[in-house]
DNA sequence: GATAGACCGTCCATAATAGACGATCCTTCT
DNA sequence: AGAAGGATCGTCTATTATGGACGGTCTATC
């Protein structure tokens, strides 16, 4: 409680979790990031176990530890987290995404684009089609927000896809 | 010379541009990144900074410190330096791009879209121009990668651009 | 030759990355 | 029941990166 932190995007992604899982181990929260807006927000798995801690800390959730076995975390947003989390939902931005494209950056120095482009072209085909069955199977009672950022997805896949099929040629 | 250090995507930004544009400073560099690559890798001007101490120490780039004034450090690229650019832009790669969008991740966690789009379609529809304009005072005489990436910023703003007006209504 | 504003370089505390490592748990087979 | 092997899970460490403050230097202008 009460050491003021400064709170980052990697915060209210544990808080927003928290939020909508409820009760949950870090574990769970790796499972549930990777599944979902891991696709729009890459982060490492050893953040979900610091990250936490570090909010318990402040009181923004609160942990509770097993006492057996593998002696699990798990946390609980509290209401200090759920108005934190709620403000920053309110706050609108002009800043644009952050992206970071290897295969981009090698074409930007010089690397051959047909070389690229099979790999490339391959992981986003599979990608796509990751996120259209999501849409598939059950797409329709998917959260709002779960379902436009889904949607975003689709579109900019599509696109790379295009992309990288005018490169391969 | 001859420490071995972990060569990671900012090493071969120093490299690259350092090959390209020879010999320059970490200002340099910085207004070279922000004008171009920036667009699609982004990163902080303090790392173009240390980047360049850590190449020199292990060899693939020199480094002549200004005398007087503000004793500015110009960098120039090594042979070694050279060679281990080369053979990366030679490995190809499929791992996908990484992004980082705050606006889509607040609508994931259920903020108002309607909210969060006018200044994202702005940003974005800012960001599209920007690029236009540099393909239309001479886009024909850049070198080829810089065009296709170029080609990649404005199919891809374009796309966003189409996505946050849907959400603007 | 003063001054304002742009230009430029460095530093620091904190956060994030990459990935190894080791423990625990579950299933299946004998 | 017990062993074996694979999936699940948690932690740690060294290295990089982030964000931003701070302070110095240069240049144009009056």
């Amino acid at each position: 409680m009460s050491s003021d932190i400064r709170l980052t995007p990697t915060s209210y992604i544990v808080l927003g979790m928290l939020r909508a899982a409820g009760e949950s181990t870090p574990y769970d929260l790796k499972r549930g990031v990777a599944a979902s807006l891991g696709n729009f927000w890459s982060l490492q798995h050893a953040q979900l176990y610091s990250e936490p801690e570090r909010l318990a800390a402040a009181g923004y959730v609160t942990e509770r530890r097993e006492e057996g076995g593998r002696r699990r975390k798990h946390y609980e947003i509290t209401d200090m987290g759920r108005r934190a989390l709620a403000e920053w939902l309110k706050e609108t931005t002009d800043e644009l995404p952050e992206l970071r494209d290897r295969a981009l950056l090698k074409i930007f120095f010089g690397a051959d684009p047909a070389a690229l482009a099979p790999r490339q072209l391959e992981a986003h085909r599979a990608k796509l089609e990751e996120y259209e069955q999501i849409v598939e199977l059950g797409g329709e009672h998917l959260p709002k927000g779960v379902r436009i950022t889904l949607d975003a997805g689709i579109a900019s896949e599509t696109e790379w896809v295009k992309f990288w099929s005018r490169l391969a040629g």
